[in-house]
DNA sequence: TTGGTTGCAAACACTTTGCAGCTGA
DNA sequence: TCAGCTGCAAAGTGTTTGCAACCAA
């Protein structure tokens, strides 16, 4: 399984390359894998696997759940998206990561900035600085409150 | 269900003093609540209900996990512990936080280290001047790679 | 006594897997 | 053709809930 790779992949994958690294490496490029490339294509940033799967089905209604995940695994492999938990820990997928970056959300209302490019690297920084740890910042979902809900 | 609650108990309580916060609000100091809050005093820093459970039940044979979640959910309202999500999304308890400190989890060796104090004042307060974000951190589990998988 | 607790079993949500049939290359 | 892929259904995980019996206060 996929998810048991140490790291994301290094390097993204542009959308238009990913029928040819399939087939490159003897996989194929099915009428399902279209569908769930171009969902995913329209919603990047970050998405849980609920979200993906309806999204799919909408845009064909015999979308299977497996098909999904297992299709999700593979694009895993090939860096166009990449999964860490939510903060209810549920499988949450980052489409096209180009840059390290987590994601914040508030256990007040709810939203979800994303914690990018200088500050992701200062937070890498300096938690490596100070343990020694190589963090990826991309696998979480960090919690707590968002200005507003600290100030009602 | 107290994990709904916006962030955790302010103040930790003492162990001696859960048995008479229990009864002060009409609840009971039973053997099962007994068993569970030794094995955590003597779990002291990040577990997983899984072993909590496991734990208990070297203790009491008879430990059932419905049980213990519900007793953690107590505790957690008690400020004794405070539950978050492991990397692989489970549930994980943090034991008598006594400031706020996150987790480090290495992909490599399962190494897990303790974000705390100054560095994670750091960390919060870098996170909270970019983004506004009053940050939970005793909630999360950071992952990636320790410096010595990093020179494999 | 009596309402909070417990144990059990069943329900749950989400994800994974086995397998026979289908299909892209 | 024939491996890779799909859909289905079933199995897992890990956590939660309903309920009748139980027991701490």
């Amino acid at each position: 399984m996929s998810r048991t790779r140490p790291l994301p992949a290094a390097e993204p994958c542009p959308w238009d390359e990913i029928p040819g690294r399939l087939r490159a490496t003897g996989m194929r490029w099915t009428p399902q894998r279209r569908t769930l490339v171009r969902v995913l294509q329209s919603m990047e940033g970050h998405v849980s696997a609920a979200e993906i799967i309806e999204r799919c089905r909408a845009e064909d209604a015999t979308t299977t759940p497996s098909t999904v995940y297992r299709t999700l695994d593979v694009l895993e492999d090939l860096g166009v998206v990449c999964h860490g938990h939510a903060g209810d820990g549920r499988e949450e997928y980052h489409v096209l990561p180009q840059a390290p970056h987590g994601h914040f959300y508030c256990d007040g209302c709810g939203a979800v900035l994303e914690i990018r490019d200088e500050l992701a690297k200062e937070v890498v920084r300096l938690l490596e600085a100070h343990l020694g740890f190589e963090i990826d910042l991309s696998h979480l979902t960090l919690s707590g409150r968002c200005r507003g809900c600290r100030e009602e």
